[in-house]
DNA sequence: CTGAAAACGTTGTATATACAATTATTGCAA
DNA sequence: TTGCAATAATTGTATATACAACGTTTTCAG
């Protein structure tokens, strides 16, 4: 829907006003529909995030300043956030021995049931989301996020 | 900079997976850049976006729930949104005889100030941000978010 | 006219976020 | 070797968000 109508704005003063106020709100549309998909689950987008992060590392553990630096928001808490989850059993954390100030986060099995339930529900909601784009519209998209962020 | 080195992920499932990350990365990208525009003038990209919308009604009160409607985040709570702003002076809150359920809001001259103050600075963060990109690359990447949200 | 439903806003509560300050550990230069 | 800077995480606090429950006021069917 155009988002002259969503936002009830008659006129942009730019296509680049446009197009901020667009990304911001299609990123926050996008999210809810995440978040709305997972609630049963009972973790929200960022927790679902960090579980992937740790299942991409392939068993082994990382500490939190690479979780940080992988979420998709950097300013959450991963401290907090990793403590949520390990209270639900989903992740495990034990004091590098190496180097103990880090502290090193590892998904549990319990964990990687979880994300394997939640793997068709994910690919289906992408699939609908973009289902009026092509693989390559959807290509092109994140090229041109990505040239937006430099 | 490419999503895959920005969250240090090697690949995609798809690129559907890619352009809904990127989505959202981007989404709280922008929104992190609005609010650090903003945070010397003590106000939120929220708040900020309930002024603007303010202004959008040139000096006509709109009443709460049509705030509601207009703004980026729907979910947030427009009420206490609008008395953090009336705190500051930067709007008026009136109940509407016509109507008791309804609460009236306008943007006053403080307000109406601010914005102008305002307004340059985010003029030119929004030609920073798009700068890699031509307007009309601008406008082809709204539409493709507008159909994306069907 | 009356009572149920709808419209509008407020409040409560749990959680999340932003950001700064603090603690603990390690590395390294003088 | 000492002590300063850098690294890593935690804690504190104010604010924001999500969502449900509640309270008024208005509308409208019967």
């Amino acid at each position: 829907m155009k988002l002259e109508h969503e936002l009830k704005m008659p006129n942009f003063r730019s296509p680049y006003q446009r197009a901020s106020l667009n990304l911001m709100f299609t990123g926050e549309w996008m999210m809810a529909r995440v978040d709305s998909l997972l609630k049963p689950y009972d973790i929200s987008s960022q927790q679902y995030n960090v579980l992937r992060i740790l299942r991409g590392q392939q068993g082994k553990p990382i500490n939190l300043f690479a979780i940080q630096e992988r979420m998709l928001n950097r300013m959450s808490n991963a401290t907090r956030l990793v403590e949520k989850l390990r209270l639900k059993g989903l992740v495990t954390r034990e004091l590098c021995e190496q180097n103990r100030r880090k502290v090193e986060i590892a998904i549990t099995d319990k964990g990687m049931e979880l994300l394997d339930k939640l793997d068709p529900l994910m690919k289906q909601l992408e699939e609908d989301t973009f289902k009026s784009l092509s693989a390559d519209e959807a290509q092109h998209l994140s090229d041109t996020l990505d040239r937006v962020r430099e």
